[in-house]
RNA sequence: AGCCGCGUGGCCGAGCGGAAAGGCAGGGGUCUGCAAAACCUUUUACGAUGGUUCGAAUCCAUCCGUGGCGUCCA
């Protein structure tokens, strides 16, 4: 059985077929490093950092690019329009480079905390005028833009009307039509200084207050909103790559303009499979700077805003995040990330016992019971199935639930062990630790701290114990309860044995 | 205006033509010195109205509500 994905290019779900196998070329929208990056951003780079994970799990040699925003239309958050930042900037003595490196440690620092594998190349927009420009060239020299002014526009309508004939109109990707939109364009800057309103800026001549700039055969200025992308996607993944992904929300304009783009300067369709996840909404409303409601990655972390009762662990969004399916919008509440705490701390603790267990399963295969056996193989093998039909991590996490309940019953002996074969036992071990660990990079957040923490908890587990036989009930209850203050909960056993987890 | 999309129990979410996954919360129970945890068990749902079909949450139509794009935003 293979992988099926949704290609948002032709509407429905397709078979994946790498172009050059084994090797996979993905490219994903990353963010622009003027601010924070929220819990709408943690989305895709969740999403496609669990295809990458997948992908790799398939065996395929993955070369995943995600980009770095630093150049552009700039503003730091939380200030108002772009000249007052200019020559605010400039006051301040405050240099680009410095907000650009401040954001970009703190995504690196958020995307580290979820546990998001580090793309293969992270390539920045500023790092790379020279291709941008030399793509620009490239397309005002087949007659596809055009200088007004020391800006450079991309002519869509001629874009259009050649290469409809080629089979690629624009808004090939968003399901536009040209026509339908040269109406409905609003008043944009500038606007005077564009042939058509539905023609963007490859290159923006930069006002003398703008603090970004860069020399180009058209002045001094700095690249349009679309161009970074198509330049690095193609330097470091060729004219035609496999998956192209990012946000619903950049289908149109953005990546339509990137193809359009590429396909002038390469005459190729620049990605096979297109792929966009779905919103994080909150009250029913995308999370957005436009609709100031926006919880940004650390506030989530620290539990510092006005919107959350409590600080939810980077975990708890990730679990979150992989409970619902990418292409469905995702409803934040308080009362949802409680849940979500709650269930992933089961599975974890689960699935961390289950780790511990050696020798699992019943040699004799004729003693165990075939019911169990065959539910939980059942369960383990759609791991595969569910992952195979366009990544549903919501459907492999309910089973996971199941076998939550399995292993539990085993580990407080409401199942006898040996019910389970041998073999069961084992691919039940073996599958939880990928799908879990490696393939959701879910991961228990207990401090590293050598064990030396172990060893003390281990030392008062002790005195409990001890106490308890004693019928010391007074010391008992002050250590699990001073514990408890102190977020480390104790859990008596069934077989007399003590347990703890670090809250 | 237009173009897409969505509306499933108290909450979050799967399912998308054949008896409504899973998680959280609530009720009852087992276990426990008491708790907690765990386990068992259980209440509550397909926006509305028509249609197609032997059969619809799933397809079609209309309506209502709502979101995204359209404009910097994942």
């Amino acid at each position: 059985m293979s992988l099926k994905v949704y290609n948002s290019l032709k509407r429905q779900k397709e078979v994946f077929t790498p172009i050059n196998p084994p090797y996979v070329g993905m490219y994903v929208c990353g963010p622009t490093v003027s601010g924070e990056s929220h819990l709408g951003h943690a989305r895709p780079y969740i999403t496609f950092d669990v295809l990458y994970r997948y992908l790799m799990h398939l065996g395929y040699k993955v070369r995943y690019v995600r980009n770095l925003t630093d150049a552009g239309h700039f503003e730091e958050e939380g200030r108002e329009a772009e000249d007052k930042i200019s020559k605010k900037a400039v006051l301040e003595k405050l240099e680009p480079m410095e907000l650009v490196q401040k954001y970009t440690r703190l995504y690196h620092w958020a995307m580290e905390r979820l546990n998001n594998l580090p793309p293969a190349i992270e390539p920045t927009a500023t790092g790379h005028i020279t291709e941008q420009i030399e793509m620009i060239k490239k397309i005002i020299a087949d007659g596809y833009a055009y200088e007004t002014n020391g800006s450079v526009y991309f002519d869509v309508e001629k874009y259009n009307t050649d290469f409809s004939r080629e089979g690629q109109p624009y808004g090939i990707l968003s399901g536009r039509i040209l026509e339908d939109q040269i109406e409905s364009t609003r008043e944009l800057d500038n606007q005077d200084e564009k042939r058509n309103k539905s023609d963007f800026a490859l290159w923006k001549n930069a006002p003398p207050e703008h603090i970004m700039r860069w020399q180009s055969p058209w002045g001094e200025g700095f690249p349009g909103w679309h161009i970074e992308c198509s330049a690095m996607s193609r330097k470091y993944l060729g004219d035609e790559f496999d998956i192209h992904g990012g946000g619903m929300d950049l289908q149109f304009p953005h990546h339509e303009c990137e193809i359009a783009q590429s396909a002038v300067c390469n005459h190729k369709m620049m990605a096979r499979y297109w792929m966009h996840n779905n919103m994080i909404t909150i009250n029913g409303k995308k999370m957005g700077k436009s609709y100031n409601n926006v919880i940004k990655l650390t506030e989530l972390f620290s539990g510092e805003h006005p919107l959350l009762t409590q600080a939810y662990a980077p975990m708890t969004i990730r679990f979150f995040i992989l409970q619902s399916h990418y292409r469905g919008t995702l409803d934040f509440s308080n009362e949802a990330l409680q849940g979500s705490e709650k269930a992933l701390k089961r599975l974890l603790e689960a699935h961390d016992w289950l780790a511990q267990q050696q020798g699992l399963g019943n040699d004799d295969a004729a003693a165990t019971d075939p019911e169990l056996n065959g539910k939980v193989d059942k369960l383990l093998n759609e791991f595969t199935e569910f992952m195979n039909d366009d990544i549903n991590t919501a459907k492999v996490v309910a089973n996971m639930f199941e076998l939550v309940s399995v292993i539990n019953a085993i580990k407080d002996k409401h199942l006898p062990a040996a019910a389970l074969r041998k073999d069961i036992a084992a691919q039940l071990q073996q599958q939880m630790k990928l799908f879990v660990e490696d393939i959701f990079g879910l991961k228990n957040e207990r401090a590293d701290n050598n064990g030396k923490l172990d060893g003390v908890l281990q030392l008062l587990i002790d005195i409990r114990k001890d106490a308890k036989s004693r019928k010391d009930f007074v010391t008992s209850d002050k250590i699990r309860n001073e514990l408890s203050a102190l977020g480390v909960q104790l859990k008596d056993e069934k077989d007399g044995g003590m347990s703890y987890t670090v809250a």
